[in-house]
RNA sequence: GGCGGGGUGGCCGAGUGGUUUAGGCAGGGGCCUGCAAAGCCCCGCACACCGGUUCGAUUCCGGUCCCCGCCUCCA
């Protein structure tokens, strides 16, 4: 297995710390309002390497946090304003009972999408005594440092690796400043915060030796990633738009503490855009799950869509794709049903294509590669010397481990018209004999009105419920 | 201003120093069919612009234009 690697900006071969173990940490979701597709293709990352890996047969471990801790709409700004004191706010709840309303809402959408969930999931609120002991430790070692009002600074300037991750350096950083107005007590702009002291009318506090204040936005990555995996992880996942600050910051709390490189390979999600734009809140141009299940689609289709593009590349949304996707898949699903049942052995041009499929995900998950060897088996000849429907059932249903698109969803769940529907079929198959076509156009119609497709086979007509 | 990533045929999107250079969808033609549908077969010869390297570049190098992300919360 290999992956692309940001750190060294090459594909590296996956070589877990634990032989046969691969140790992963998921940047999550933050839980004050709904994810959008564009999160859920972040997750779904994270998601589809597991997948990929235990494939290969690895054993993987994968944890996801849940950041219920509200950050600032502006960290250097004492106006600053709590996301999730907004959503408090806007909603009429408690903290806690916003971050349950949207926790739920997420791992229902995961699901719908066909996101395993992760191993972990450890919440931020519930792990704030291991942030508070990572930032003594990096008092300690000389890496932060207390201002007069209680927060805790990461001095950058004292960790050499600054800027290794995404290239912004600290002469970089010094050169390229905007004009930021920045907390006069740090001692450099780049500087960030470990722990906030609370201000008056803050909701979520914690007592810590600082005095009562709550997390900085990165530590607790830092905290809960190596207290479920160790300081040794292999693969760290996230949004390329984490990548700075908050993975450069993360690897200088996580480095600072230990001594030693702690993430193996940083893998980056590239950004979902509709017309050009970053799909966000602050956009105003969300797509949920909820508006794929209003327009008919099955979510899952969503996963086909995101598999023609390689996960790195910014992904332009739109609906005619959408759509087509969603055709497709439901297309493999009725292939997958007039192939059904799998062959219990495969030929070798099967055993091939079976070759060229995972090689292609071993290849920095390349789904657009598995994505054509699904299009070229699926109309490959079914006769001898080519692949026979049972083969190609089985692998596709193989394959599926890791596509997770239901494949198999027509063949088992085994759709049958209704008496009524057998008894107009029969009915049209008799006028046909009589070649009485316009009864058998008129009882096609009936069968088409009751959202059926109505197709003539050697057998006689046979129906299927439209998508 | 700094950092990072892009511009491919009607659309979505892979990929490659040349020789048969994806795939899907849409479109055109055909087979099949009573007619449709489904299925099958055939058809597109693209790579932002300007230079350079090369026997040869869409692919490598330099420049130009444009787009996107990050530098404030962000997947």
């Amino acid at each position: 297995m290999r992956l692309y690697n940001t750190l060294t900006r090459a594909v590296e071969d996956v070589v877990p710390v634990e032989p046969g173990h691969v140790k992963m940490y998921a940047c999550g979701p933050t839980v004050y309002r709904y994810a959008h597709l564009g999160n859920l293709r972040t997750y779904m990352l994270a998601d589809l390497i597991r997948r990929a890996l235990r494939l290969e047969g690895f054993t993987v471990t994968l944890v996801q946090n849940v950041t219920d801790v509200g950050h600032m709409t502006d960290e250097s700004s004492p106006e600053a304003i709590d996301k999730m004191l907004l959503a408090v706010e806007d909603e009429g709840l408690q903290p806690l009972e916003i971050a349950e309303k949207y926790t739920r809402s997420v791992i229902e959408d995961a699901a719908a999408l066909g996101i395993d969930e992760p191993d972990v999931s450890p919440k931020a609120t519930e792990h704030i005594p291991e942030m508070i002991g990572l930032t003594k430790t990096l008092i300690d070692r000389g890496h932060a440092y207390v201002v007069d009002n209680g927060s805790v600074y990461y001095d950058v300037a004292s960790f050499d690796g600054y800027g290794k991750l995404s290239g912004n350096t600290l002469d970089k950083l010094r050169e390229g400043h905007r004009d930021l107005e920045t907390d006069p007590r740090k001692h450099h702009p780049a500087d960030f915060a470990l722990w906030k002291a609370a201000g008056p009318g803050r909701l979520m506090k914690w007592p810590s030796p600082w005095g009562d204040g709550f997390p900085g936005w990165h530590i607790e990555c830092s905290a809960m990633s190596m207290e479920f995996l160790g300081d040794r992880i292999d693969i760290h996942t996230g949004g390329t738009d984490l990548r700075f600050p908050h993975h450069e910051d993360e690897i200088a709390q996580s480095e600072g503490a230990v001594g030693h490189r702690v993430v193996s390979i940083w893998v980056h999600g590239g950004h979902l855009r509709q017309a050009g734009q970053k799909i966000a809140k602050s956009t105003g141009n969300v797509v949920r799950v909820q508006d794929l299940v209003d327009r008919g689609i099955d979510p899952l289709s969503f996963r086909w869509l995101c598999f023609q593009t390689q996960y790195r590349s910014e992904m332009d949304f739109s609906w005619a794709a959408m759509e087509t996707a969603d055709q497709r898949v439901k297309q493999l699903r009725r292939r997958m049903s007039e192939w059904a049942p799998a062959a219990e052995a495969l030929g070798a041009e099967a055993a091939d294509f079976d070759t060229r499929f995972r090689a292609a995900l071993a290849d920095d998950l390349s789904f657009p590669a598995a994505v054509r060897i699904v299009n070229e088996l699926v109309s490959s000849p079914s006769v001898p010397g080519g692949v026979p429907g049972g083969e190609k059932y089985a692998l596709l249903a193989a394959w599926d481990a890791v596509l997770g698109l239901d494949l198999q969803r027509e063949a088992i769940g085994g759709w049958t018209p209704t008496a009524e529907m057998r008894a107009l079929m029969n009915e049209r198959d008799e006028a046909r004999q009589a070649k009485d076509y316009a009864t058998s156009d008129r009882i096609r119609d009936r069968l088409t009105s009751m959202g059926l497709e109505v197709m003539d086979t050697a057998g006689g007509t046979q129906v299927r419920p439209r998508d």
